[in-house]
DNA sequence: CTGAAAGCGCTTACAG
DNA sequence: CTGAAAGCGCTTACAG
């Protein structure tokens, strides 16, 4: 295995001079016949001793040389804020499939351990190692836009929007917070709280819209104190929930803005003894296999966020550097009741 | 921000020979003063100038360019199942922050989706892209490391063994299996089953191991009977505790191979009425912030994931290509009683 | 139908 | 103290 029969000999790669001379033909005649060069007019004969040397030393051309001369690294990278946040994961592995479809490699690194680690993938990213970046999530200081502008290196946000930047894609997070609200509508709820994502999350802005206007729709009241802001953690959503049962008027109901706060909200209804979904229904945006097994299992929104990531290299892969793109990623979504949202307590059968 | 002026202004990087010109000197002399080169002797006067004219161009060396002079792509490659397992995001975690620190770029690629997708990492990983290889987990084929070999790139095993394959970084699994069947001995248990691991995973023979040999100790027996196997996810957890809940000699206690199959360990036992901790302690290996919001909070055996991830690429980085390497990341395990675990019903006070 | 040459942006041994 | 040259492994416009 890792055994060499020496410990000297570093093995120096195959290179195309080598399947050139084993051919009997120049280097840039094989590099034409792999890459399929249509003004290449080449005997069939010569051909195939070309393919067969190439089989025969199993070549593969060095990406790093290509992608000199070509100027095309072949390679997107993709920031998020942290590996451990499931709804990133599957960002992640719809852009990885995406990118692979394209022959291309992902990149993808994080941010969560702070500024300096954001610093480095910026300055890796400005040494020509990849085509072009997804910032994903509310990461993104504003300055880092201007240096990869300054540098030519395309960009795209993904799930989040910037006023000033109008280059992002994202999920229909109004209509998902929407859907929730009328099956909550649809048991009989009235009083249906929100307990809402940070407030300087845009995704926590349109999911908070999604709610309202759902609610609006249906003659039914929004008023400030029914919504409670909270990060996309479960002690955040713990806490908000904890201030949402204390009040005087408490909600029958919660459209809790990001599955991981809602893990929160059942922890405390457990704690509280609140019974869910007797007392109050709950329900949540984003869907995880994890959901299935909370007690009581989840009521969720499923959202299409693997293929949030392909869509996002595809437009970068496909989009001029400079052109606006305002991409709402629809379809795909679905109430995945679970059973922890039922009919308010005392409403008409 | 993305409108550019012209459309058409494609910017040029700035290079050595940019740098060069605007100081007056030549490029080989940039390249030395960035390099920091002892053998290079120049006027202070000119290497303020060099830098100077970096500065001011803000010029960053490409990264290609460089590595095929150098032959050191400065990436190392990391594989693994799956994007969402969150015991692999602690570990990219740990290792993305090594490769940092040596100013490398860590390049993540999961295998989840398939044959196609492991194939297309490994001919990437072929064309010189990287330096070397972690492999964490159970999905690398025996045919990859042969390959790997072949083409002289190091590779490393991480969080698993295999018997032919003399270079792993693992933890120690039987020590953090040991410490949650000595925390229930301790609390006086006598019959504790085990939710074992998959039969082929490493990590859980060695698991199963230390359940036996704390048992054993203790003078208490480990029937057959007493382990079932799962997979390490909540619906394989939530199947094998079913089955050891439905026995005659049913269990006190039990410690579960991995957090997510203990999600499915809890979720079963609220369906079934079995209360916890009251009838059943349930502890699990792997720790997440998840476990303090289950109901109950799950006790758990806590493991130095990100030290294994890091310390896989300092092992990569700083050995031989054809060194055996068998390093067990020791310390840093830590039971975190959350409450999921007490003494068995009856049992003295 | 195939070959020779230039050049992508670096680094490094060698010259002067 | 600094410059000129070679070369890493490719691709591509040009020659013949």
């Amino acid at each position: 295995m890792s055994s060499s029969t020496k410990a000297s000999d570093a093995k120096k790669a195959v290179t195309l001079l080598d399947v050139a001379t084993r051919a009997g033909v120049d280097r840039s005649v094989v590099s034409r016949v792999l890459s399929d060069d249509p003004r290449l007019s080449i005997r069939d004969e010569t051909r195939a001793r070309v393919l067969a040397a190439v089989r025969e030393l199993d070549y593969r051309p060095n990406a790093l040389a290509r992608s000199l001369r070509t100027r095309r690294a072949d390679t997107y990278g993709l920031l998020i804020p942290d590996f451990g946040n499931p709804v990133y994961a599957s960002i992640i592995q719809g852009a990885e499939a995406a990118a692979i479809a394209r022959d291309c490699v992902l990149m993808t690194g994080s941010v969560g351990a702070g500024p300096a680690q954001a610093a480095h993938h910026l300055d890796v990213i400005g040494r020509g190692r990849v085509d072009g970046l997804l910032l994903a999530g509310d990461h993104t200081a504003g300055a880092s836009l201007e240096e990869l502008d300054r540098r030519g290196i395309p960009w795209l946000l993904v799930n989040r929007r910037l006023p000033r930047a109008r280059r992002w894609v994202v999920l229909d997070d109004e209509e998902a917070a929407g859907l929730a609200v009328r099956h909550l509508i649809g048991l009989g709820h009235e009083r249906i709280a929100h307990v809402a994502g940070p407030r300087d999350a845009d995704t926590a802005r349109r999911r908070m819209r999604g709610w309202r206007t759902a609610m609006r729709a249906a003659g039914l009241s929004t008023p400030a104190s029914a919504a409670v802001v909270s990060d996309y953690t479960p002690e955040g959503g713990a806490a908000a929930t904890r201030e949402l049962l204390t009040r005087r008027d408490r909600p029958t109901a919660i459209l809790v803005a990001n599955i991981a706060a809602a893990i929160g909200t059942l922890a405390v209804c457990g704690e509280l003894g609140v019974s869910v979904p007797g007392e109050l229904s709950v329900v949540a945006v984003h869907d995880l296999a994890l959901a299935a097994f909370l007690r009581p299992a989840l009521t969720t929104v499923r959202t299409p966020l693997e293929k949030l990531g392909e869509r996002a290299i595809e437009l970068l892969a496909s989009t001029a550097p400079d052109a606006p793109i305002e991409e709402v990623v629809t379809g795909s979504l679905e109430l995945v009741d679970r059973g922890s949202t039922a009919p308010p307590r005392g409403a008409a059968a």
